[in-house]
DNA sequence: GCCTTTACCGTACAGCCGTACCATAAAAAC
DNA sequence: GTTTTTATGGTACGGCTGTACGGTAAAGGC
């Protein structure tokens, strides 16, 4: 065997294993031996790259959000006509939504972690605060060029609807994992929601 | 000591204990030992009244559930106008947001419970289906109410309107429970929904 | 050619977990 | 008044967990 690796590749490997055993049976089930077992390795290796547990978790959850970050990112930049709100809009809901099986995972795991982070203060501040924030602004934006596109009416407050389709989308993925609503209910709900923004006949418009 | 007590107050007292605990430090931290330490009593106790760990953590939900049906009645019932559906609506959220330490427990205990059972089957089933279903009914029920006596649109989807407001109550509580936003901010999203809905000029009336 | 570093393995250890078991006072049953 | 039941305490056990430690083959460095 070659004396040198490439570290970053084999810390992703890890955590990839890590998101899969949180996917399949809960973050509580993350032990450093069954991240081992998954990601195919020796218990000593998960030792040797994150050299505590909690280095392994939080470096997982950064794994997370780098990962899903640049989904979005792919999203936004594969669309057709990316001028249009509506259709980043949309994007937004069909990335936010655990609609494939990499949504559903990372739905999942984000959630749970989010739920960790609700007792361990070592877990919060950055990535729940920071990370909503910036996606929050992302989107306050684009209703706001919407709104003077005219595409919504000039009467909407465009940061509470942002936070209002931050939320929303969070509670419907949520219901869709509990098994409350199917993903194709989430989506007529969302899309319920959209139109309700974009179509407001006899409301004032900007020019 | 007398030979005969109260089962179900001690079971109570033990669930309460429980949630406490869970609350605190968090789901993952309930140990049959913290619990035992945080209801004062011993180990062996709690094993007495409840004889598996499961079947604690399971009473435990059900008596998190009837706590919190029991609560929203109460509060429905408390309304000095329960015509109103706005009224209705605004104690719905207020009821929702985990603004009192009460309902930051509950929320903050509900959810953890919410994602555990997204990866336990024998977890899911009723309280995270039926509950919630139940509760959407009611809110249908209520707008339907509305819109016939004409508070809000004729155009509106109630049965739309009632997952949108119960999906974006708990998606906000979230963001306070991460500490993403704060109760005020939460409060602000939900009255600007509840304005939207209601206020809704040149739209189509029952008679 | 030798020595250090790197990448890995196996194993051991102390601690906490759920659970089972034994003991025992007090009340109830008879 | 004896016997059985109920409510409780204490403790022990096997299993799993995170972590530490001692090895070791291969690759560089010199």
């Amino acid at each position: 065997m070659p004396k040198r690796v490439d570290h970053a590749q084999r810390r992703a490997h890890i955590a990839d294993a890590l998101v899969r055993v949180a996917a399949r049976e809960g973050l509580h089930a993350v032990t450093m031996r069954a991240v081992a077992v998954e990601a195919g390795v020796s218990l000593n290796l998960v030792q040797y790259y994150f050299d505590t547990k909690a280095g392994l978790v939080h470096a997982a959850l950064e794994h997370l959000e780098r990962q899903s970050h640049e989904r979005w990112a792919a999203r936004l930049a594969g669309l057709e006509d990316p001028g249009s709100a509506r259709a980043c809009l949309e994007a937004f809901v069909a990335e936010s939504l655990p609609a494939d099986e990499a949504g559903h995972t990372f739905r999942l795991v984000w959630t749970s972690y989010a739920v960790l982070a609700m007792t361990d203060p070592a877990l919060a501040g950055q990535p729940f605060v920071e990370g909503p924030h910036r996606l929050e602004r992302q989107l306050t934006e684009i209703l706001a060029k919407a709104r003077a596109a005219g595409e919504i009416a000039a009467d909407r407050d465009v940061s509470a609807e942002a936070a209002r389709l931050l939320s929303l989308s969070h509670g419907v993925g949520t219901s869709v994992l509990v098994g409350q609503r199917s993903v194709a209910e989430a989506r007529e709900v969302m899309r319920y929601h959209l139109d309700r923004l974009f179509d407001d006949p006899g409301a004032p418009r900007a020019p």
